[in-house]
DNA sequence: TTGTCTGCAAATAGTTTGCAGATGA
DNA sequence: TCATCTGCAAACTATTTGCAGACAA
């Protein structure tokens, strides 16, 4: 999907330093199944051996944001969340524990296109992503 | 679809008290078209003359949630929303000023009840809800 | 009267900004 | 070298908590 030397290159070729504090981060991120939050990445860069200022990370976030290269994603929880572009995906939301599992549902992605496309037809407004997500409770939270 | 006298009918049954700043910030939810956050709500009650510190805002809130009156949704902004539990609906919102705006996709929400069945089979997970939110610019933002 | 509701002050969580200093290319 | 990257301190926004006082039923 997102091999970190594709990403570097990516963004070496761009003239963007690759620090190891950079890589690090992104490493995080292609580590982990689910969105992470700013203090999820923290605890990440930590496990690493890898430390990191708390503006550092929301400026690197800004930063990966305004790259493309990572998208933001809510749950109610009151903070962000973030994870790489890749593979469109949904989301399933355990309202107990926070555990987030990412989701393909076929019949959806197959139909999406069209209601999209009718969408912007009967809505001056120009698509740029959608965001479907799934709240309930997990097996082992029930 | 909840008509004031409703809700507060409802409340009043339970034997809650109704008072003066809770049907205010009722009536509040009810005249506005789209999602609003907590400060959202302080406007429109200072609009209708309605005094109401923030941290009763936020306990009323936490108390139409517990009653399953209203519910949170989160747009990426940082920041919570809540809304009436009414006709279910999907949001499309503008990721320049964040206007929202509230829509029914008929042939989504035909085959939602499969795929909803589906997933509770393969998932050991129970669902409760769901979100559906389309990103993009509106027609000013263009 | 009395349990519910409300306000004030203060604390907490998440995020952003200014500025000075460090470092990769 | 020197523009980019980083850290520290401080500010800012959204939200929560403790406690005392006010009010609807």
């Amino acid at each position: 999907m997102h091999p970190a030397s594709n990403l570097v290159d990516q963004l070496r070729l761009q003239g963007f330093r690759i620090t190891k504090k950079r890589k690090a981060l992104l490493e995080v991120f292609q580590e982990s199944p689910q969105p992470v939050s700013a203090l999820d990445i923290d605890e990440g860069l930590v496990k690493k051996g890898v430390n990191v200022n708390k503006t550092s990370i929301y400026r690197e976030l800004e930063f990966l944001l305004n790259e493309k290269i990572i998208k933001q994603i809510q749950f109610n929880e009151g903070k962000k969340r973030y994870e790489l572009i890749g593979d469109h995906h949904h989301h399933l939301v355990c309202e107990k524990c926070q555990i987030v599992e990412e989701i393909k549902i076929k019949p959806l992605e197959d139909i999406m296109p069209a209601i999209e496309k009718k969408l912007q037809e009967l809505k001056d407004f120009t698509l740029v992503d959608h965001s479907l997500e799934f709240f309930g409770v997990c097996g082992k939270c029930a």
